[in-house]
DNA sequence: TCGCCTTTCTGAAACGTTTCAGATAAACAC
DNA sequence: GTGTTTATCTGAAACGTTTCAGAAAGGCGA
């Protein structure tokens, strides 16, 4: 009796049929409780752990989690705030219904592998944030389950939520540009899944890969050209990741051309944070020689020295709204729909007007 | 055909057995390169989304996921830097081997419900920080599967892996009373599963139900009654739950006693941040005033201002070693073991020597 | 030409459940 | 005493795979 012990075995001990024991577990109404109370005992005694989870969802066609698919290595989506907010409200729905939440890593080998996907026990998909075209996402497509897209890509008939990056990023720009600033940075997360650090030119901004940051980047584009700047003069410099240590690094890039910008703006509170460790280290202070605005306004934004001025971005629900529509779905209810939540300009404390008395228009 | 194509419809439709249909998907050696092409191309025809994972899982008699036990509600879970730590460690293992994260919601309704573990489809269990009598646990070593406990409780039998709370606890106690302070403050997070915020007294403390936290104040402790004075009379704040506000308001509470304790030590780094910010609207210096330790060294602690001194603990090779050792276990060759891993105490600028000029031992 | 490998494919038996249409017997109404 | 419920329990058919012992057919050396 090396194996554990099976329903069936637990029934042949006791002299009565399988369905029998099985209705011991699931309905208990369907047999008398003493016989019920004989067969769990029984059970404990032969040290029976109750109906296997993969024959029951076999038979019953459900798996009982939904699976989540990352961008990036499991272990780093992990690392950013915004991605544990986002897992925070999806988990809050999940929660409800007794459903686990399956973390499916992308890249197990050099390369991403499909298989994690195909080979998932889910019965639906919530993808967050991943490139136009990477190849998990047409796997998980393909396994024929409902699906909901957060932030990207957007796709034809499944449901979806996001933002208004476009007019949020705007939003952060008009704010410094009104507070005079006319030399700005640009620090932005990746633009393509080939992750390159450095200066993005105006054609690789063109061709990312990233709706959301090729949305931001349009909206910081119209208010600099509102003002009759040129964006072409604007260094974008592109971070391969999303860390702080990045946007550190992308900071002093910027920080030693000339002219040195008034203001930066950030894609992330995360890289936002490097921001303000290089200027500190450059011995710039904030905002008296630099601007720095954020993106999210995860709750260390409120925290930081000084505070940081950010695009608050309701992550929680955003995941919340993913879960409810996948829910949804499930029942059999969900007709596709999309899902636009709203973003708020928070003002701190890391932006104030530019020093080089620049006429604004009043 | 409303239903999924299934792996013998395929076969059906092509004329040839299920096992050939099978053997395309899953050994590509054992059918002519021909044949496996058109099995390929007809399943893709029917829309057919490749072997069924329950089923393959049932029959193979592995699930391809691990789960995951917390405490408290995930949603909870994620909003503490610790255990998101010891969840990216944990994930760097499982990617190795192509496993997924099942996390596992210990509270759906009112009570702990059992059956999300009894139904999890899983083929081992990591049970990270838990109380010692939680029915979760007793779920999760019910289902005979390999098991890994992290922190807490300790189980005979069962591997586990964790440090040394009672010694880390008292070196950072030592350093707050070598630097000459004598009135301290204690901010716990929870002693026992029954959610309290307040002050605990001696009975409270030695009936605390999680060792770690028992094991920390014990350490406090003995730092404390090798200077000659009284543990009894330091207060010991405990707050429910791991919240910076909880943090926040214990001490607040700490701080309108008399006499004002002149350092506080906090049981986590969150709830340490929580203790600057109540320093900070009381007016009172860091460390000038008083002095705050932490514990965790979590990223952020190097960047509060000021930076914390807290004890460093391994959370993401914690997860790596949790994760180790189930894999071991899932291939046959583990046998029980423990592993104690480092801390380290790492001082930075939120501790300073004692106002009151204490003279202390050279 | 004969025996013996290979290669390629088949058929059927698991894997451990749930569910559903009955069978049996006791209880009930009249 | 007959017909109708009701309460319990049985048997067997799924659920969708994988795997394994062969069968059929061709290739090869002697």
């Amino acid at each position: 009796m090396s194996r554990r012990a099976t329903l069936t075995q637990v029934a042949e001990e006791l002299g009565v049929s399988v369905g029998t024991v099985s209705n011991a577990y699931n309905r208990p109404d369907q047999l008398s409780a003493a016989l019920r109370e004989r067969v769990l005992e029984t059970a404990r005694r032969m040290g029976y752990p109750g109906p296997d989870p993969l024959a029951r969802g076999l038979r019953r066609r459900r798996a009982g989690a939904i699976g989540v698919l990352y961008e990036d290595r499991l272990s780093h989506a992990f690392a950013d705030p915004a991605e544990v907010l986002f897992l925070q409200g999806l988990s809050v729905a999940t929660e409800e219904v007794g459903l686990g939440l399956l973390l499916l890593s992308g890249a197990p080998g050099e390369e991403r592998d499909p298989a994690v996907i195909s080979g998932a026990v889910v019965d639906g998909f919530v993808v967050y944030s991943m490139a136009e075209e990477d190849p998990l996402v047409g796997a998980a497509l393909g396994r024929r389950l409902p699906v909901v897209v957060a932030d990207q890509p957007r796709r034809e008939g499944v449901p979806y939520v996001g933002i208004d990056d476009e007019g949020a990023a705007r939003a952060v720009a008009e704010h410094l540009v009104g507070l005079g600033h006319r030399r700005l940075g640009i620090v932005t997360f990746a633009l393509s899944p080939r992750l390159v650090d450095g200066i993005a030119g105006l054609e690789r901004q063109r061709d990312a890969a990233y709706p959301v940051s090729r949305d931001r980047l349009r909206g910081f584009a119209a208010a600099v050209e509102a003002t009759g700047l040129d964006w072409a003069d604007v260094p974008v410099y592109e971070c391969a990741g999303n860390a702080p240590e990045r946007g550190r690094e992308a900071a002093e890039a910027l920080l030693s051309r000339e002219p040195r910008p008034s203001a930066i703006l950030a894609f992330s509170d995360q890289l936002a944070f490097g921001v303000m460790e290089a200027a500190r280290s450059m011995n710039l202070s904030v905002p008296g020689d630099l601007s720095i605005t954020g993106f999210d306004d995860v709750p260390e934004a409120a925290r930081s020295v000084p505070p940081l001025t950010t695009v608050y971005q309701p992550h929680v629900e955003k995941g919340l709204s993913a879960g409810r529509m996948l829910l949804a779905q499930l029942r059999g209810e969900g007709h596709p729909v999309s899902e636009i939540l709203p973003t708020r300009l928070t003002l701190r404390s890391s932006t104030a007007p530019s020093k080089k008395p620049a006429r604004r228009p009043r």
